[in-house]
DNA sequence: ATCAATATGGATCTATGATATCCATAATAA
DNA sequence: TTATTATGGATATCATAGATCCATATTGAT
């Protein structure tokens, strides 16, 4: 289980769109050269951050990308569900078979328990993934990162 | 970005074992039954899970499996980890782009820095996870189904 | 009005990994 | 010795990620 490609480059991108001076549009020439994949496919990509309002796009000559809100309002868990999609990281496959209806019946009670004890744990964990990705934002990681390097530079 | 059947399968077989009488051994036959698998994919997930010393395996007459710790000792992450593999949530492709270089050269500092800020944070995505998933075991999971079915019995 | 630059979306191709099955072999108990 | 069971290799199938190409639409500049 991995994020994919699309997930690495979207991020990047961002970080590129966040980075360069503000006011000016950034083309997908520029993008793809700077994360060295192809336009074609990156574009697939920043379509789909246009599409849920993380970017605005302008065709055209000096046309391109920019953040559609500031960088602070951009968290990693917005930009993975736009590229990986929201459906559960656990989906139990078994919910009609016999193995939870042999939980039931191991107690007297005779309602049903209405979900899965697994994945009652796995959608435990996906909280607390949405959560810690919830408060990493495009913003965030560029302070941490410039905190890092002064620290770095004030050892010297 | 979703875990695959396979884990669903390998902790629905897990529970199985936990709950059918101790001190015997049960067979693929009646696990691939339970839980509405075929025999023969089941199988090399059971084969996995022993060569991770999860499950014991013993061919022949009266064979078949069962836990090789108690359900206290098998974690959630033990399981995710030896079917889903043990590679990072993430992996930054463009280590080497001008994408970090970029950030470097805003900075005065020359050292590099070791690894990618987007990656750092994904990292400690993974952590969080790891940390959740670790402190679920197979035995959590039926105290905490156990409490859940008698406190819904009190109540009638 | 025209042209060049740029984003968009459809179609398509390929590679990879998940899912699944079959079979020959090894190991074990009766 | 035999029936039973697990093991591992080979293989098939399918879905998805990854990637490319092209026709079209939109915009700014001339």
């Amino acid at each position: 289980m991995q994020f994919s490609k699309s997930t690495d480059y979207a991020l990047h991108a961002l970080l590129h769109l966040c980075l360069s001076d503000h006011g000016n549009n950034i083309g997908i020439k520029e993008l793809s050269a700077t994360l060295g994949v192809s336009e074609s496919y990156l574009s697939k990509i920043m379509s789909k951050l246009r599409q849920d309002g993380i970017v605005r796009a302008v065709p055209g000559m000096n046309g391109g990308y920019e953040l559609a809100r500031s960088a602070e309002q951009i968290t990693f868990l917005d930009v993975i569900q736009v590229i990986e999609g929201r459906q559960h990281l656990f989906e139990c496959s078994n919910s009609k078979s016999q193995q939870h209806r042999l939980l039931v019946e191991t107690e007297t009670a005779e309602q049903e328990c209405p979900q899965c004890i697994i994945e009652a744990v796995m959608d435990g964990a996906e909280q607390h993934l949405h959560q810690y990705l919830q408060e990493h934002t495009i913003q965030s990681v560029l302070d941490e990162a410039f905190k890092r390097c002064d620290h770095e530079a004030n050892k010297k």
